[in-house]
DNA sequence: CGCGCTCTTTGAGCCGGCGCAAAGAGCCGG
DNA sequence: CCGGCTCTTTGCGCCGGCTCAAAGAGCGCG
């Protein structure tokens, strides 16, 4: 039996901004929280979604594979995020597999509680519905960006991004904050690692990231983001 | 001064399903019903987002130009959509502009009552959040599609997509139902209109669709979506 | 400590689809 | 009915990035 989960564990997570203590209370009754180990599977894609999730701690993968077996990554959980939400996009099965790429904590609801909560909870609705807005702006943009763009910006809007989301400065720089593979770049960008691979070599060699297995630290994101904007001629 | 609307109008927009008659009426209170007549722009990109809109008839094309100035197709607006909710992206401008593509009319609102309005009628807030999640499944469908498929393929799945949202049944095959170029279809599917014309040609001499200044009519979807799902072999 | 895994790098060659260019073809307005 | 749009077709040459291939390099595990 998992632990009550308590308020303040939820601080920040934006699903529950402007909602009163109380209101949080009740629907943390409900939740369970779930300790997943690096390489665990979260869902799988196609499996009945019988949970709904927020993301306390680590990280997790979304990824998609196609019908040939080609592998895409969809998107990069962070923590607060909400995520599994099949009932909100009308689906009974979930569209992709989550997967912890860092030992990750994550709360859970029964999938059957979803349209309770939205209609019990305007505010809360409203929070669930900004969540997608900004992942259907996101989507619209890598769209853009693999109808557009060429190979190199579209991998520096990828690292771009991840140093957003999931950065964390240090010494000299900003460090991707969980292991991440030349594949994982290719299936965010539309490319092969191959191509991944030498355009980070590129990269390194002007000083712009620093690479290593499984490893990305973005070294002069302001560089990098010339680069992604187009206004950099070719390093290659 | 727009005449009243009545309720009757909104009779299977999805948005005011599950509502009953009085709050629909109150909420039509405060709209506007407008006519754009073909090739008239409801908003631009970038420009102050000062209503939302749902579609009666007609059709919209929405487009997003790169800073660059390259030209992409968002999305196709059909009656009963949604669209223009750029508050509910949490945006104060419209990220695309909208243009009838034909004769159409559209219910507006101020912006300013968008979040009443979803806090007011948990059905409504349901109704809209369904609204984005189907646009978010769709845009994911686009980007794995651009990530994994050769163009032949993505223009498959293109125009079998519009063939479901805007065909009309006729003798001989399924009618895209407003006037469409080899350059739009391009710029849904990230190539270029020669590449466009080419595939179709082709396709027009195997009896796939048959073509013509802004026309297209798909004659077999069947072996289309052999294509689309790559398991026709190449035909060019 | 060393074996074997997975992840990464790098080379060489090829090709799908783009860029460029120019000629047809439907449609509207005068 | 004609002139001039815009939309479309088609040819040709090139090249970015994929494919195929194989050798290196971290890292966990026994």
């Amino acid at each position: 039996m998992p632990t009550q989960v308590n308020r303040a564990t939820v601080q920040g997570v934006p699903l529950f901004d402007g909602m009163v203590g109380e209101a949080i209370d009740d629907i943390l009754r409900t939740a369970a929280s779930r300790r997943y180990s690096q390489g665990e599977c979260v869902f799988e894609q196609g499996k009945a979604a019988e949970q709904f999730f927020v993301l306390l701690f680590g990280r997790l993968r979304v990824t998609q594979v196609t019908a040939e077996g080609q592998q895409i990554v969809v998107r990069v959980v962070n923590p607060g995020d909400l995520f599994g939400i099949a009932r909100a996009l009308q689906r009974h099965d979930y569209p992709g597999t989550a997967t912890a790429v860092a030992e990750s904590i994550a709360l859970c609801w029964p999938m059957s509680q979803w349209d309770g909560l939205v209609a019990g909870h305007p505010a809360l609705a409203v929070n669930a519905m900004q969540t997608m807005g900004g992942r259907l702006l996101e989507a619209q943009q890598r769209l853009r960006e693999l109808s557009t763009e060429e190979v190199e910006r579209r991998v520096a809007h990828a690292v771009l991004r991840l140093a957003n989301q999931a950065g964390r400065k240090e010494a000299g720089g900003v460090r991707i904050d969980f292991p991440i593979s030349k594949q994982d770049i290719a299936e965010m960008t539309g490319t092969t690692l191959h191509t991944v691979s030498r355009i980070l070599t590129a990269w390194e060699r002007s000083d712009l990231v620093e690479g290593g297995r499984q490893k990305l630290l973005v070294r002069d994101a302001h560089r990098l983001l010339l680069i992604a904007d187009g206004l950099q001629p070719g390093l290659l």
